[in-house]
DNA sequence: GTCTATACATCGATAGAC
DNA sequence: GTCTATCGATGTATAGAC
């Protein structure tokens, strides 16, 4: 059972820190913390990776892409419902990392302070206003958002805690609820 | 302008405090960091709050009991608009902070980690179980999170980054939407 | 109430042997 | 690839003067 080539003891350091940072937060959780639960010593930690801020890259990665891609959705003439499954998808799948992950200060603030484009906070604005429309009134406004907030807020409720992903069902569900957060009652939109 | 009194400098550093951990998260926040906004030495915060801990909660404190009182409020016989209602004006009102850094995965670890009651996702999931109703199928399950979400995490989205308080209509349009989420579109329950 | 100075632990990260 | 040992910086917190 000694697996010693680097992919293994690669993919299990993600595995660790994904756990302790969701737990404990990325500031709040230290290399001694994800050795301890490795079983190797800090040293070796740094043969995979050459910092912490590289560990949680190699983490958020296919995430923060695939958040990106739902910002470029927005741009386009996706309607709610594609927009909103989207993000229902986008949690529940690639970035279940990063919807628990973009509640850490403590990450929000390690990517920001790069100077890179990681502009989360941009990126959801630009869904609430695809959502929104144009010129909205406060009311359509607050629609927009309550129903991202189902899609992505709801999404993560659901899965917290638990192992396996979305039903199909519980997709629908969520989807649903979203689209009536968004509508009025007899579909303003 | 130099109010050198407890009391002044003590709000001071929960004001400045509470900035730095929603920005930077709590375990991402130094009593440096604090001291430096503050304009003092570290020892001169350690005559006010004996610990880091202590000030947060001190921060915590007001939304932690309005918290426990919502999570009473499920126990007994609420309706769907009062909980809801309350929710809001919780996220709205005393606990903003709570329900800021109640994201904070450092947070939620500082304080799970003492022996003390504050199981906050305990209070939630009572407030989940008051709005599935009695042997919930999963659809309601989901429905009652959706709403909680948009409560909450709408409520969130709508205050950040601006000074003031939630508007009267503001309200009224965040707990029409999340019982929509919450209804099925016939007011299934 | 606030200061300087410091104790002591832990942090992220590195050196160099194996 | 992993180790022991350690670096320098920073963490929380304290001692004692003012």
């Amino acid at each position: 059972m000694t697996d010693r080539n680097a992919a293994n003891t690669r993919s299990r350091i993600l595995e660790i820190a994904g756990e302790l940072f969701r737990t404990k937060g990325y500031a709040g959780t230290s290399i001694a913390d994800i050795t301890g639960r490795l079983g190797t010593s800090k040293a070796a930690l740094y043969y995979h990776f050459p910092s912490k801020e590289h560990i949680l890259d190699a983490i958020l990665g296919d995430s923060l892409a695939a958040h990106a891609r739902i910002a470029e959705l927005a741009d386009g003439n996706a309607t709610a419902e594609e927009l909103l499954g989207a993000l229902v998808d986008l949690v529940a799948g690639a970035g279940t990392v990063l919807a628990v992950f973009g509640n850490d200060p403590s990450v929000v603030a390690a990517l920001s302070q790069r100077e890179s484009d990681y502009r989360l906070r941009d990126k959801d604005s630009r869904i609430v206003a695809a959502l929104a429309g144009p010129r909205p009134t406060t009311a359509a406004r607050i629609r927009a958002q309550a129903a991202i907030a189902v899609a992505k807020d709801g999404t993560r409720m659901i899965l917290a805690g638990r192992d396996r992903g979305l039903r199909k069902a519980e997709r629908a569900e969520l989807l649903a609820a979203a689209l009536r957060a968004h509508h009025g009652q007899g579909g303003t939109r």
